[in-house]
DNA sequence: CGCACAATCCCCTAAAAACAGGATTTTTAT
DNA sequence: ATAAAAATCCTGTTTTTAGGGGATTGTGCG
């Protein structure tokens, strides 16, 4: 029986090459695509693909999110995350949201014809490269921040004082520095130039 | 006379939706692809393309030089910047250095055509949402730094106080300062944390 | 030559952040 | 339920940065 592949991606040409890379194969189904979270959703209430190749940058929601959505609802289906970055923290977070492979947007034919059988197996794929990715940060963690953390972290890197943070989230500026203050040794860093510099180099701002 | 197009980017999907997205157009002519810069010099020492899609983003070399180089080599080549990203720097740089257009990797099939017609008339096309990017951000220019701003600049990155600076570079505290403050003022930043993050997203640091 | 600019140095004050200790309450997870 | 984690608040001191003024030297360029 053919796999069943959709994908959600809000890049046309994607859609497009991805398509063209499998329309020979034989043991795979085109079900079609959707641009964003919202009409994937409205799809799958309708189609039950084996296989969806989701994008992590989609318009209107993150593909994260919604890859642990679609999970939540539609266990069975696989997932495969897509991404023009090979950045750990990417591969990482969709995994753990439920994916069952990654592959690279500069992925050949092949890559992804075995990426699809190897999770319809039952296993976890991912490419050469992510998976090199992975290995070489390994090691090099990245801090795990509470909500209210990531919210002053933002505002520091917004140009904020603790003063202004404090008014905006109706708390004492006393209790912004205590954050800031584990903020910093989270991190590891010794001042804010370091701290910012660091949670940009995650992505976290 | 149909138009002869030819494509450089690394990623197999985006060659396969171009490819796709274009196959149908009885006035062009597909030349093929190269996935280097190196390889797509190779193929203009015996091909002549009209039009080049030229992603910024190749292996080997920056796509901003490579068109600097194949524009001087062949000015009547026409060259359209492909990229996943709408940032300004980027568009500013390619259009600067000789390309005729720009477009999104997730541009429709008619915004390509579009954009090779609108280029073989002579003129410059830019997608939509390209040019509503650089319209946005005209006047958020990046600052220009003398040498001894981006030294200081990297220090203070590391997490270096003034002090350490001025024993590291052997000047004074006060000389340190006075950069400090010239950073502030080109980046329009006004602390630390927003200097940082600035030049991190401009990729200084 | 004169001008702009880079790089160097200085003073002062105020604001902000870093450091060092606490403490209490609320939420969350087992 | 109860222990752990998160969020809240406090009082201090010291260091660092921000903002406001200057000034001098050398270098490159028209």
């Amino acid at each position: 029986m053919a796999t069943r592949i959709f994908i959600v991606d809000d890049h046309y040409m994607i859609i497009e090459g991805i398509k063209s890379l499998l329309q020979n194969e034989h043991e795979i189904e085109w079900m079609g695509h959707a641009m964003s979270a919202a009409s994937c959703m409205a799809f799958l209430q309708l189609h039950r693909p084996d296989v969806i190749f989701l994008d992590i940058n989609l318009p209107d929601q993150s593909g994260i999110d919604l890859c642990k959505e679609i999970k939540s609802q539609f266990p069975k289906i696989q997932i495969i995350g897509l991404s023009s970055f090979n950045q750990q923290s990417y591969i990482n977070k969709i995994i753990e949201n439920g994916a069952s492979g990654y592959v690279l947007k500069n992925a050949t034919r092949e890559e992804l014809v075995d990426a699809i059988e190897t999770i319809m197996e039952g296993k976890t794929y991912l490419s050469d490269e992510a998976a090199r990715i992975i290995k070489k940060n390994e090691g090099s963690k990245i801090p795990i921040l509470t909500r209210r953390e990531k919210e002053v972290l933002m505002l520091i890197s917004e140009g904020m004082t603790n003063n202004k943070i404090a008014t905006k989230l109706f708390i004492s500026s006393t209790t912004v520095d205590t954050h800031r203050k584990n903020l910093l040794a989270k991190f590891e860093a010794k001042n804010t130039a370091t701290l910012i510099r660091m949670a940009s180099q995650h992505d976290l701002i």
